[in-house]
DNA sequence: GACCATCGTCGATACGCATCGATGATCTGC
DNA sequence: GCAGATCATCGATGCGTATCGACGATGGTC
């Protein structure tokens, strides 16, 4: 491997002159600059990042804590991975994975032995055992997920109240009055994300204002929950009755236990779920969507932690973004009855 | 952050002999080695990776390339990442997430730079761009996914061959004499990786020895062309049709469709899927499946390259390692007459 | 008690880059 | 045509660790 010692001698220039080109922190005359690059191209230099980072005192490496869930939601989380790491390339950085199940113990590691400049947290809880630590971290941490207490912390959600909110009000608006909302799946609910409670106030909310009923059921990855939470909705309800199921396992159950009662999506009964505009295309009936955009929400996430790296703050920063969120429709709900 | 000439001083010691109580290189005597890890604890040290990288010209990182590929079977390849990112840690070892979509200059970039000892190549395909660039970096690489010259290359993969083999055994034994089987969806077909060749190619075989009929029929995530595969399967067979689809988008289509025509797996027909047990379970109608052992499959792949990394191993090896599959008999398929 | 091997520790150096102060070269204005 | 300012480049140093050679202390041997 060729180092900038060696980039110096073939283009008959000091080592530091070879560091300032790359860095462009000094004026290079022109001709000086060309022969430089002309050395770099020809060796196909490419500069040692752990020399670098002793140096510099940055890795330019933001380690991702990534959850870790058996089965659930799993294709959610690869999306977020995927565009955290695609986008962090765009900002010139790279991605260190750190598993959840090194704990709080890992965050330290990580930091203390600078390997990464900074932390971005997955599916942050609501009392998260990491927070402490990421409190007293002398580096960037953005969260994803807000907990309890957010203070003095970074975080980036999809707002989830909106979502919740924007769900009842279209179901009410298609002219539902009773507003069956079946919950996520133990596993979630169990590990105390707080999304949950933000989308269930959202929805209450609405159907506060807007004069309707909301009621919540509970899901479960076991049909006969499921299959009981339908007939308590349906016993409940006169007319049309109309689903929101945010969880995507529940949504596949709730699909069949509507099937076998003779319920069909955008006939008599409304569903909405949460799901990429993909998966929603290939339902059998598309299904209309609340879409909680974890590409938009790993976008910014990146975005933010790197003006947090590029500040080089040392002072305690505290902010809190929620990305809106977007409904569609498509066929499994009823349309608004004046064409809305 | 405290750095190791400052645990040197706490315990009145060189330097140098810090290192050699960290690494084990050099004998230390019981109360020399006590001394300074109490200081190393009270300081709470942790060697800078950067530092330690330019010395000893080691990073203890582990680049693995991630495919992009849009939704499908996003929640497999996250199972991949995952168990690769924590087995590396048993090995002591991080993993550094490199986007498919730098293509083969990603490679040389993390080699070059020297971010990584070495790379794991996931999903590749039977032409890969990538693989003359991986023969050519001077670092351990292993492939997850056999392309089709691997000669030079050290690869690990599923056998499906062997799967291919067991589901029309299984399902012959069970009294099936037509067998039929839906590909992959275009998406991963397109890929050209090739186990999908390798999968049918046991298949072939299995019944070329045990005297059944197996027929390939197009996939996809469209209901049309699945419903049409499942008609002409059922034209051509007489008796109790039987289904393989390994691919997890077609199962679903394909489950509705048999139920559209008064068909219940495990009664009157029988499927096999590929699919893991938690998600096998979760059926209505439990699915008998051939397990591809994602997880282990990801175990072996970090244990081969931590086994190059560590021998040091200049010289271009080969190897290939296929691991077995396992199939499952639950509720989606018939008993064979039997009781075997 | 003199000699040599072994053991434990130290000091010095190298790893490859970023960065600071210094220096020579070029330019400005009078 | 000369003092001072600006520009481009160089040399030296430090970042924190691993590692090599050296060296004093200890133990055993005859």
């Amino acid at each position: 491997m060729p180092t900038s010692k060696d980039v110096a001698e073939a283009a008959g220039v000091a080592q530091s002159t070879v560091s300032y080109v790359l860095s462009g922190k000094r004026p290079i005359s022109e001709k000086t600059r060309k022969k430089v690059e002309a050395a770099i191209e020809q060796l196909t230099y490419q500069p040692n990042a752990g020399a670098r980072a002793l140096a510099s005192r940055k890795t330019r490496v933001i380690g991702l804590v990534i959850p870790f869930i058996p089965e659930l939601e799993m294709a959610s989380i690869m999306e977020f991975v995927s565009v955290i790491a695609s986008t962090a390339r765009q900002y010139d950085h790279d991605i260190l994975l750190v598993t959840e199940d090194e704990g709080a113990a890992g965050l330290r590691r990580v930091v203390g032995q600078q390997i990464c400049d900074g932390l971005i947290l997955m599916q942050v809880e609501d009392e998260d055992e990491r927070l402490p630590v990421a409190r007293t971290l002398n580096v960037p941490v953005l969260l994803i997920g807000i907990p309890r207490d957010p203070s003095g912390l970074v975080c980036i959600d999809a707002d989830f109240e909106m979502a919740g909110e924007h769900c009842v009000r279209d179901l009410a608006a298609a002219g539902h009055s009773v507003i069956s909302i079946i919950d996520w799946q133990p596993a979630v609910v169990n590990r105390h994300v707080n999304y949950v409670d933000r989308f269930m106030g959202g929805a209450d909310a609405a159907a506060e204002a807007l004069g309707v009923t909301v009621q919540h059921l509970p899901g479960g990855p076991d049909q006969a929950t499921i299959a009981d939470s339908v007939d308590r909705a349906l016993a409940a309800t006169e007319g049309v009755p109309a689903f929101i199921a945010p969880d995507r396992t529940v949504q596949d159950i709730l699909r069949r236990a509507l099937a076998s009662r003779g319920l069909t999506p955008g006939v008599n009964v409304s569903i909405i779920g949460s799901a990429t505009p993909t998966l929603a295309e290939l339902q059998p009936i598309p299904l209309s969507t609340i879409d909680l955009r974890p590409a938009e929400v790993s976008r910014r996430a990146v975005k933010i932690i790197c003006q947090l790296l590029e500040a080089d703050s040392q002072g305690p920063h505290e902010s809190l973004e929620l990305v809106p969120t977007v409904i569609t429709h498509r066929s499994s709900t009823l349309r608004p009855p004046h064409g809305a």
